[in-house]
DNA sequence: ATAATTGCAAAAGCTTTGCATGGCC
DNA sequence: GGCCATGCAAAGCTTTTGCAATTAT
């Protein structure tokens, strides 16, 4: 992701931009894997080796309070962080800690089908988000 | 649930049957809302005032792994822990901490079908799992 | 200019671990 | 009796917090 689309989302959120927010927000990019904390203070420790864990985690929560990122978190697992903020569901690897992202307009539509005709009682669905667990296959 | 009951729950994963492990396990059954370690500890800090902190967390940690109990976790939350170990998913509130169990059948096979048509690239589905986040409506 | 952000360090919260003691089978 | 579970306390790890210095707008 161009460095200036970096700035623009950031800008866009009304968050100032600076060289740690546009860092963190690319590090984030270029781990795909759904990176920790410990990862992306990893990745730009190359670039930033003064940052400061603790503005990691207040750079990561003003992005998750503005939408810019999603928390995503598991059984047995510490907080990861999800760039994709659009509705969608995870593929979680049971043999390692991949984790995918995995969009089915399709199934999203049986399934508010489905609680369409057959509510919950006393209860109000916002949300559904499906954590389907499998192993992913070798090409 | 009778103590009978639950010391045939222990003796059936042929853990031994001491009075911490007992009174954890009830106090799960009787927590109904997925408690927490925390949670526990002080429900039986009224007959076990001393019990110790770690012994709860080992004893967790061993009822997990013989299938007595479910770790479950959320976005910004601590440990919880399940009694209902057959498949089900999970109904959260999105304004308490409160967690239901939820059981549809009919949903499962629905899904089950979708993806049996159409199959995830890539990838061998081991379980499926809701997280359905909404509101409960008082009665 | 000024309000927000950063770095640093300390602290908090949850969970795990090691080891000697004690209890279950 | 032997082995496993417990209690206790310390430590580990992730995350949060407070504050002074710095930086973006």
């Amino acid at each position: 992701m161009k460095e200036i689309n970096l700035v623009e989302k950031v800008k866009s959120k009304k968050l100032k931009v600076t060289p740690q927010r546009v860092a963190i927000l690319e590090a984030i990019y270029m781990l795909d894997n759904h990176p920790t904390a410990e990862n992306i203070i990893q990745y730009i420790g190359k670039n930033y080796p003064n940052i400061a864990v603790g503005t990691v985690y207040k750079v990561l929560e003003s992005f998750v309070d503005n939408g810019l990122l999603n928390r995503v978190k598991t059984e047995n697992d510490v907080m990861r962080y999800d760039p994709m903020v659009e509705n969608h569901h995870h593929l979680y690897c049971c043999e390692s800690d991949k984790i995918e992202n995995f969009e089915d307009p399709e199934l999203d539509h049986l399934i508010a089908e489905h609680f369409r005709k057959k509510k919950i009682k006393n209860f109000k669905i916002k949300d559904i988000k499906l954590q389907i667990t499998g192993i992913f296959k070798n090409k």
